[in-house]
DNA sequence: TTATGTGAACCGGTTCACAGCT
DNA sequence: AGCTGTGAACCGGTTCACATAA
């Protein structure tokens, strides 16, 4: 019954992220401070995350760097492999399928399904896509937990219910939909357009509606 | 200087998705109350947010939804049309130029650029690839105010760095990294690793490590 | 002395309770 | 009466100050 907020999770994948980088350098040793400045917090922000979950370096030292990765894989759950099931096989599907910066992180797309006829068949990144009317067969052949909805937003309310049913326990949701799921399932939805809109309401205010013509 | 939180911008542009598939309905009007269960927050949270800005529904009656789109779009900046170029032709970017999902809302990807000689001069989503190194030129010529990263973590920052010295002033940016900019710069990340490291963490206390056989 | 770990203070976003229109 | 608008209370996440260990 930890009470870890979202945002400090959300954290934790960032410091792994430039942990990795910092050992790509070759370094063995990293302080809070300049880990925290590589992830754009305050350094007593990331000592008092990392303690909700123990003791992880060594005072007046700073942290072991593979020690600390270690320690934040193991926090995130990804020490195990996890597979996920990749639905809908569009063009963000596709970029998806060939994105593979979170094999290392052990999450492994396993399998692609689409409901369009015109695609099932086809072969993406080496995967074929397959039926997503048979996701509980699908689910079991791959034993995945995670189904990723890269599907337009009339048809992400419907799949998800669909995968839920058919036994996945988190989603990855891509389309601009919120969804409406058990408390039990893990959601995350990724929303492409509320990022760019952050973008123009804070240049809103720098940039005049009509660009003014230089002098 | 405005002081509306990131929070609350993110939900307007959730609020904005909501009301347009209310319209989609065929509906005039919309009580905070249904709109706020639809966005997944609570009704006076909904009705504070629109409260930094003014007051748009009408007490006992509720919102015209189409009013209320307007006032939003006003708000978020999208009543102007916002030209955005791509940098990165690989599959996310090929992802970004097939997704029109933001058409709609005036955000419009009018340039792909690359660094790699073989993708220069190919033709994605009727756009022709250019040199990633002219930004500076294609940014003058689209009069593009946002660049858009979908290119490896390894050339993120230095793309990032040119393309703020070419004179864009607003960034999305999907690669893996902490971009360092000037605080001038309207800077949003989407980092696909965190939405997945979310749900592994979530999950990982429901699911044990090694999956136990059905008995 | 240096840098981590952490209870306590602080602050800002969320929620409440109710005033204000229609 | 019904629903929005909003100052005030509340709460939780962030920051501070310092105790603790190397």
């Amino acid at each position: 019954m930890s009470r870890i907020s979202n945002s400090t999770v959300r954290r934790l994948s960032i410091y792994l992220r430039q942990l990795e980088s910092v050992r790509e350098e070759g370094r063995e040793n990293v302080l809070s401070a300049e880990l925290a400045e590589r992830s754009a917090v305050k350094a007593t922000q990331m000592r008092k995350d990392l303690s909700f979950f123990g003791s992880f370096g060594r005072r007046g030292i700073g942290y072991s760097v593979p020690a600390l990765i270690e320690q934040i894989r193991l926090i995130l759950g990804l020490d195990r492999v996890w597979s996920a099931v990749l639905f809908g096989a569009g063009s963000l599907g596709h970029a998806l399928a060939g994105y593979h910066g979170f094999e290392p992180h052990n999450i492994r797309i396993t399998a692609i399904a689409d409901v369009d006829p015109g695609r099932i068949g086809k072969t993406i990144s080496g995967i074929t896509v397959e039926n997503a009317a048979d996701a509980a067969a699908i689910r079991a052949r791959t034993n995945a937990q995670i189904a990723v909805l890269a599907v337009p937003a009339t048809a992400a309310q419907d799949l998800a219910d669909k995968v839920v049913a058919a036994g996945f326990s988190g989603i990855v949701n891509f389309a601009p939909v919120r969804l409406i799921l058990p408390a039990s399932i893990a959601l995350y939805s990724v929303d492409l357009a509320v990022a760019f809109e952050q973008v123009t309401y804070k240049l809103k205010d720098l940039k005049p509606p009509v660009p003014s013509p230089k002098s």
